[in-house]
RNA sequence: GCCCGGGUGGUGAAAUUGGUAGACACGCGAGACUUAAAAUCUCGUCACCUUUUGGUGGUGCCGGUUCGACCCCGGCCCCGGGCACCA
C-alpha cells in the first residue's frame, strides 16, 4: 500500500475522500454516458425530473436514491443503462420570485439548475448528463410549439371559455393555490370567477383507449390504475333533453342533460343549472335577489373540493322545462353545486333516489317522488321520509308503463321511448374532462397561434418556430410581461399577411413534462421533435416518481405518447412499462412542497455524513410506497455501520493476506452455515432489487450477514475463503444504495472495477439445510419448537411434536381432533376434549 | 364531499402465498475498554404475571370467517395523497 493519496487504498474510511474520487473518475471517464451501439439489452430508467425550487429536499433525495437504486442494479445485471436528468422548469414559483425579489425568471431558474445539478451530483447518481434538460430552453420547447401546432391540424385542439380565480385588484388570473380562504393570497381581495376564452387539447378523444391500455399496464401498481380508471370515470347512461315552451321567452328550445339512472325519469321533480348557465343569467335580469345569488354562486374558488365543501344552496329561475315522456312542468333551479364546465351545465334532478338531491328537494320544499321501490323479497328499507332510496336493485313504481321493471329493463325501456319522442338517446360518458392547456402567466411555453381579425386563430409555420419568450422583462407588479409587449406580440398573419396578434397566454407546465422522456432518448436533435435514437430506448423501463402525480401527469404523459405515436413519432401504446409510485417524504405530517421552503434540505448531512450515509438512510427508512415523516437519526447510523461494518471489516479482511480459492467439497459445518447465509442473502437481494423493490430488506439482510461475518473467527484458509465470498457479495449487494465506498472496496478485494464485475449467482446447494426449526401448535398456539431433519412427513413430525413436554401439557386430557402441517414450518394439533 | 392509500414496541420498520408478531436499526439501560470522555465492543429492551426453558394479553376501534388473521370479510375512527391553474 504505497499509493497512499488513493481511496482505493486501505486506512479509514473517509467518505468525503471518497466520493469525491470516484465522483472526478466518473465524470472523467464519461462513465454512465450511454450510447445506442451496445450488444447489451437496453434499459431505460427514468425518474421525474424535478422542478428547479433552489435546492434539492429528502423527497427529491428519495427519489432519485431509488431510480439510481433501480438503474444500477439493471447494470450489473449486464444492461445497457440509460438514466437522464433535466429540469422541468417552466412555472408559477420562478413568477413568484420574480416579484418578490426582482429577479428576472430566466436567471432565477438558471442559478436553482446549477445549484441542485451540483447537489444531484454530490449524491452520485449515475446520470448521463450528456443528454441534460431544460424545458424553458428554446430548443426544447421549440418542439412542444411544433407538437401542439400538429395536433391543431388533427383537430385535437379547440376554444372554448373556460372559469378561471379572478383577482380585482391585482387583475390577474391567480393558481388555486393562490387562492386563500376565498381570497388572493397578494391582494387579500375577494376572488372571483371568471369565464375567459381559452385552448383545450381534446384528450377525451382518447379516453377509452386510456382507460382499456390500463389492463395491459401489468407494471403498474393496482392502486394508480385503479385512480386513473376512476378519474377517467366511463359511465353508461342517457342524454335526453327537456323541452322547453316557447311562450317563456328564452333562447334555448330545451334543456340537455345526463343521466346514469334513467330508471328514475318519471322521479324527476326539478332540474338544476349552473350559476353560469345562459337560463341562469336571463332569469337574474329581471331579478335582483337571484342576480345577488348568482354573484354570489362566483365568489367560490374553481376547485372541486371547494365545490364540493360547500353548503348547497340554490334559488329558481321562475322558468320551467317539460318533462320529455310525462309532459309535465318541471321547475328550473340555479344551483351552486352544478358545473358549467362540465357536460351541459343542468343536471336532472331526482330527490327520491339521490342523496344530494333529496337533501337539496328537502331544504326547499320541493317534491319528492318515489319511482323505485324494493324488488319483492329484498331487505332492503325505503324510508323517503328519512333518505333517499339509491339501489339499483329495485323497480319501478308510480312510472306508469314502466311500472314493475327493474333497472337493466327500466334502462332500456326509459331510452327506448326517449328514443322514439327523439329526446334521448344512450350515451356512454367520462367524468374525464378535455385538457385546459392556456395558462395567462409568463414563465411558460408561449402558445404558438396568431389571432387574425380574418382568419382567426392561425398555427405558427414550423419554418417560423421557436416561438421564443423573450426573457429580458420587467416585472412590474404582478401580470404577464409579455401581455404587455406589443413588440413582442404584434406580428403578421401567416395567412393572409395582414397585421395580428400573436397568443400571449403560455402553456400548461404540464405540456413540458408530458413527452421529457422520448426527449432524453433523441438528446440534442435539431431535426425534429425525436429522431431514430428514440425508438431504441423505447418505453421506459422503469419510471421512478412521487405518488401525487398518480393522475394528471401520468395520464397527460400517456395521452402525449398516444398522440405521438399516431403521429409516427414513437412505437408502442404506453410509455412507461413498469412504475414505482412512491409515498411521501413528509415533513410536520405534510408533503415537502415548492412552498415549504428548503424544509429538509439534504446539504448539510451530505456535508457532515457523505452521499453514502444518507442514501443508505434514506433506503433504510421505509419501503418505497410508503410515506413517512423524514427523520435525520438514521443517517449517522448508516454512516457509522458503512465505517464499522463494511470498510473496517474488509480492511481487516485483507490485512490476513492471500485468499485461497474456495474448495466447496471441504468446509466445516460452520463454514457451510455461514456460506448459506451468504447465498441466502444473495437470493433476498435477488428478489428485493428486481421484483419487490423493497430495498430497506436488502440493507436489513446485508447488516445480518455482516452482522454473522463479524461474530465468524475461522481464520483457516477455507474460513477465510468463505469470510472473501461473504464480502465481494455484500459489496457488491450494497453497491446500488453506497455507489463510492463500495467501488473502492471491490478494487480493493478484487484489483478489478466494479463495473466489470458480474452480479453474484446463488449456488442452490449452498441453500441446502439438514434440519429446520418446526413450530408445535396446539389449537393454533405456539406451545414449543424442536429441530426437525428437512422434509420430515408429518407423523414424524406430529411424533416429535408429541415429546415436547410442554406441548404434552396442553394435549393431556383432549382427544386429537385435527392435524394441519405446513412442512418445513409448523405442525398445529387440533384437540378437544 | 368524492377517489386512492395507510394505521404494528419509546422511534423507523420486518413478517413476500392465511402459518413463530416485532427481523434489521434508532433510542434507552447495563457492562467492557479508558485517568476520563468520545469512539468501539458485548448483553438486555412489547406489556403484564411468573422460580421457569412457563403463562396471559397484544398489530387504530367493534364484529365476523378460519385449526390458525397484521394479512380475508362487514361496520367505524384517525392520518396522508389527489380532486383538473403547485409541480
Amino acid at each position: 500500500m504505497t499509493e497512499v493519496n488513493s481511496a482505493a487504498d486501505s486506512g479509514s474510511y473517509n467518505p468525503h475522500k471518497a466520493e469525491a474520487e470516484m465522483q472526478a473518475r466518473w465524470e472523467n471517464e464519461g462513465t454512465f454516458q450511454v450510447t445506442e451501439n451496445s450488444d447489451k439489452p437496453k434499459f431505460y430508467c427514468l425518474s421525474m425530473f424535478p422542478y428547479p425550487s433552489g435546492q434539492l429536499h429528502m423527497g427529491h433525495v428519495r427519489n432519485y436514491t431509488l431510480g439510481d437504486v433501480i438503474g444500477r442494479y439493471q447494470r450489473l445485471q449486464g444492461k445497457n443503462v440509460l438514466q437522464p436528468m433535466g429540469w422541468d422548469a417552466f412555472g408559477l414559483p420562478a413568477e413568484n420570485a420574480a416579484i418578490k425579489n426582482n429577479v428576472p425568471p430566466m436567471k432565477w431558474t438558471r442559478e436553482n439548475i446549477a445549484y441542485m445539478k451540483r447537489q444531484l451530483k454530490s449524491l452520485g447518481f449515475a446520470y448521463d448528463w450528456s443528454r441534460e434538460l431544460a424545458t424553458c430552453d428554446p430548443e426544447y420547447y421549440r418542439w412542444e410549439q411544433w407538437f401542439f401546432t400538429r395536433m391543431f391540424k388533427r383537430g385535437l385542439v379547440y376554444k372554448k371559455a373556460a372559469l378561471v380565480n379572478w383577482d380585482p385588484v391585482d387583475q390577474t388570473v391567480l393558481a388555486n393555490e393562490q387562492v386563500i380562504d376565498g381570497r388572493g393570497w397578494r391582494s387579500n381581495a375577494l376572488v372571483e370567477r371568471r369565464e375567459l376564452a381559452q385552448w383545450f387539447v381534446k384528450i377525451t378523444d382518447y379516453a377509452e383507449e386510456l382507460l382499456n391500455c390500463l389492463d395491459g399496464l401489468d407494471g403498474w401498481p393496482e392502486k394508480i390504475k385503479t385512480m386513473q380508471r376512476n378519474w377517467i370515470g366511463r359511465s353508461e347512461g342517457v342524454e335526453l333533453t327537456f323541452p322547453i315552451d316557447a311562450d317563456q321567452g328564452l333562447e334555448q328550445q330545451g334543456l340537455t342533460v345526463y343521466t346514469t339512472r334513467p330508471d328514475t325519469l318519471m322521479g324527476v321533480t326539478y332540474v338544476a343549472v349552473a350559476a353560469q348557465h345562459p337560463i341562469a343569467l336571463k332569469a337574474a335580469e329581471s331579478d335582483e335577489k337571484l342576480k345577488a345569488f348568482l354573484e354570489e354562486c362566483n365568489r367560490v374558488k374553481v376547485a372541486e373540493a371547494d365545490m364540493a365543501k360547500m353548503e348547497k344552496l340554490g334559488m329558481p329561475t321562475g322558468y320551467y322545462v317539460t318533462h320529455p315522456l310525462s309532459g309535465e312542468k318541471v321547475q328550473v333551479w340555479v344551483a351552486n353545486f352544478v358545473l358549467i364546465d362540465y357536460g351541459s351545465g343542468a343536471v336532472m334532478a331526482v330527490p327520491g333516489h339521490d342523496q344530494r338531491d333529496w337533501e337539496f328537494a328537502r331544504k326547499y320544499d320541493i317534491p319528492v317522488k318515489q319511482v323505485i321501490a324494493p324488488a319483492p323479497g329484498s331487505n332492503e328499507i325505503c324510508d323517503l321520509s328519512k333518505e333517499a332510496y339509491v339501489s339499483k336493485a329495485g323497480v319501478c313504481v308510480n312510472s306508469g308503463e314502466f311500472d314493475g321493471l327493474d333497472f337493466p329493463q327500466a334502462f332500456g325501456a326509459v331510452a327506448s321511448a326517449l328514443r322514439a319522442k327523439g329526446l334521448g338517446e344512450t350515451q356512454v360518458n367520462y367524468r374525464l374532462r378535455d385538457w385546459g392547456v392556456s395558462r395567462q402567466r409568463y414563465w411558460g411555453c408561449p402558445i404558438p397561434i396568431i389571432n387574425c381579425s380574418q382568419c382567426g386563430a392561425v398555427p405558427v409555420p414550423e419554418a417560423d418556430l421557436p416561438v421564443v419568450l423573450p426573457t429580458d422583462v420587467e416585472f412590474e407588479g404582478v401580470g404577464s410581461p409579455i401581455k404587455k409587449m406589443p413588440q413582442w406580440y404584434e406580428t403578421t398573419c401567416p395567412e393572409c399577411g395582414g397585421a395580428a396578434e400573436r397568443e400571449t397566454d403560455t402553456f400548461d407546465t404540464f405540456m413540458e413534462s408530458s413527452w421529457y422522456f422520448a426527449r432524453f432518448a433523441s438528446s440534442g436533435f435539431a431535426g425534429g421533435m425525436v429522431d431514430e435514437r428514440t425508438r431504441y430506448w423505447g418505453t421506459v423501463d422503469h419510471y421512478v416518481g412521487g405518488e401525487e402525480h398518480a393522475i394528471l401527469h401520468l395520464l397527460y404523459a400517456r395521452f402525449f405518447h398516444k398522440v405521438m405515436r399516431d403521429e409516427g413519432l414513437v412505437e408502442g401504446d404506453e410509455p412507461f412499462k413498469n412504475l414505482l409510485s412512491l409515498g411521501m417524504v413528509l415533513k410536520d405530517g405534510a408533503k415537502m412542497s415548492k412552498s415549504a421552503g428548503d424544509a429538509g434540505d439534504p446539504q448539510h448531512l451530505i456535508n457532515t455524513y457523505g452521499a453514502d450515509a444518507v442514501r443508505m438512510a434514506m433506503m433504510f427508512a421505509a419501503p418505497p410506497e410508503q410515506s413517512f415523516e423524514w427523520s435525520e437519526h438514521g443517517v449517522e447510523s448508516a454512516g457509522r455501520w458503512l465505517r464499522t461494518r463494511l470498510w473496517n471489516i474488509v480492511e481487516n479482511h485483507l490485512a490476513g493476506g492471500e485468499v485461497p480459492a474456495l474448495d466447496k467439497a471441504a468446509l466445516t459445518e460452520g463454514q457451510k452455515d455461514l456460506r448459506r447465509l451468504v447465498h441466502e442473502t444473495i437470493a433476498k437481494a435477488n428478489d428485493d432489487y428486481g421484483r419487490r423493490l423493497n430495498f430497506n430488506t436488502v440493507v436489513s439482510s446485508v447488516m445480518t450477514l455482516m452482522n454473522e461475518v463479524s461474530r465468524y473467527d475461522d481464520e483457516s484458509p477455507q474460513g477465510r475463503a468463505v469470510v472473501n465470498e461473504a464480502l465481494r457479495a455484500a459489496v457488491l449487494i450494497m453497491e446500488p444504495i453506497t455507489p463510492h465506498i463500495t467501488e473502492v472496496l471491490w478494487e480493493q478485494l478484487t484489483g478489478g472495477s466494479v463495473y466489470d464485475a458480474s452480479w453474484p449467482e446463488v449456488d442452490e446447494e449452498a441453500l441446502k439445510k439438514s434440519a429446520v426449526e418446526i413450530v408445535a401448535q396446539v389449537n393454533g398456539k405456539l406451545r414449543g419448537r424442536f429441530e426437525a431433519p428437512f422434509d420430515s412427513d408429518q407423523d414424524t413430525l406430529v411424533a416429535m411434536a408429541k415429546e415436547d413436554e410442554n406441548v404434552q401439557r396442553f394435549l393431556e386430557g383432549m382427544t386429537v381432533r385435527k392435524i394441519i402441517c405446513v412442512p418445513n414450518k409448523l405442525i398445529n394439533i387440533v384437540v378437544s376434549k
